[in-house]
DNA sequence: GCCTAAAATTAGGTATAGCTAAATTGAGTA
DNA sequence: TACTCAATTTAGCTATACCTAATTTTAGGC
């Protein structure tokens, strides 16, 4: 006899951990260190031990986790993370195209609600978006059956000669920042003119066929992903 | 230093608390009995109990709470509980009139989803949907500022002269017979000319001008709302 | 007024997922 | 090789929200 809403099992925070060990992962799919988990979890360190103690004793261990040498995910834990991750991302292109949400506010709103969602919420905002492929912010929707797209781009952080770039993606995670960047026109898609300014610690850009030119911080630079015009 | 995604405090829980008072305590707004509750949020007697201590002992308290006299809300936690409730019926609506949901699916998504939206997506989806007051189910939606219209429909079960009426509203809470009352046509706003059958225990309707037959039990009878017709 | 049964409460226990503080491990340096 | 220190783990604690079993309270019948 227990309560009809906690029927599912709340997978919210193991959902948050396979998600934190995904992107801390990279591509290459290195293990991830607890500390760096705890940070980007913001939970104590003994917090992660813990809850990866749990996981990997699992019968269907969602992760690979061995005492001082880090954790990975298992095949089971990514095919999970990556359903996190497209539930995420559907979710903000669902808010951003067909409730109008702006921009900086469909990241925390995909956040909260990304758990929640069923297959059927799923498969019904993907339809109605036409299966997309890119979100809002420029990152690729993993398919549902779990592969993602993988584009040749650079970070902005790494150009090292002045030149002409298209912006494929922006991070969502810092909203202020995120309003700032779309009010100068750095969005997804843009042509952007890079030059790096040695004096200014990081680059002077400007964006299509406009004068203005803006200043971004190697910080922020660290959070845009460009590619080189297809032309 | 607590995780991100529990810094809006998890009040999923107390929701269901404040929600269920709200539909047991009748518009009458009555004292609620433990037993009650118990029942309705499949949880234990003793549970219950614990939780509205915990509720009436807090500062601003969401109930009120004697031993052995039942609890009933207080101002704000039947603002609260409208406001769920409004949560839910926006929800049912959007997935119906917007991602095409089967009538029988939109409750047990609403019934997750609403303890998680922001303001800013309730207000989307109800711009979305014209602010529409009547949800699929045929109850009333409560305003954003917490009223919510009460109509003068009877029980199709405290019927006790045959007729034709209006069906206002179904029950939203069991799936498989909400799918069996749509095949037959028994949705809100349908003419349904209903005869009382001793013999049956229950009541024969006809629906629209259809010359089908469907008997409803004396329990389904119990979840349906009808109002004489306007003319 | 007393007795009984149902309802409610209390007491004590579970699991989850956090925490701090103390102990351990291991990797790089002297 | 041994030392040091940062990273990790262990131990033991907290709060939430549930549980069962035992106890208390109340309300209705006699």
């Amino acid at each position: 006899m227990s309560p009809r809403w906690r029927s599912n099992g709340n997978t919210e925070s193991v959902d948050n951990y396979l998600k934190a060990i995904f992107y801390l992962g990279g591509l290459e799919e290195c293990r991830v260190s607890i500390k760096a988990l705890a940070e980007r979890l913001c939970v104590a360190p003994a917090s992660v031990t813990n809850m990866l103690q749990k996981l990997a004793a699992s019968p269907a261990p969602l992760v690979e986790y061995e005492r001082h040498r880090g954790v990975q995910l298992s095949a089971a834990g990514k095919r999970r993370a990556l359903e996190v991750v497209r539930h995420h991302r559907l979710i903000e292109t669902f808010l951003y195209r067909v409730l109008d949400y702006p921009i900086e506010e469909v990241h925390e709103e995909a956040e909260r609600l990304e758990h929640f969602i069923s297959e059927r919420f799923e498969e019904r905002i993907a339809a109605k978006l036409g299966h997309p492929t890119i979100d809002p912010h420029g990152h690729s929707i993993p398919t549902m059956e779990g592969k993602m797209a993988t584009r040749e781009s650079i970070l902005l952080a790494d150009v090292v000669e002045d030149g002409t770039f298209v912006i494929e993606s922006v991070s969502d995670r810092d909203a202020q920042n995120l309003r700032l960047l779309e009010a100068c026109g750095i969005v997804p898609g843009a042509r952007m003119q890079v030059s790096k300014s040695a004096s200014l610690e990081g680059y002077s850009v400007r964006i299509g066929r406009s004068s203005k030119v803006f200043a971004l911080s190697c910080e922020v630079a660290l959070d845009i992903r460009i590619v080189r015009p297809t032309k």
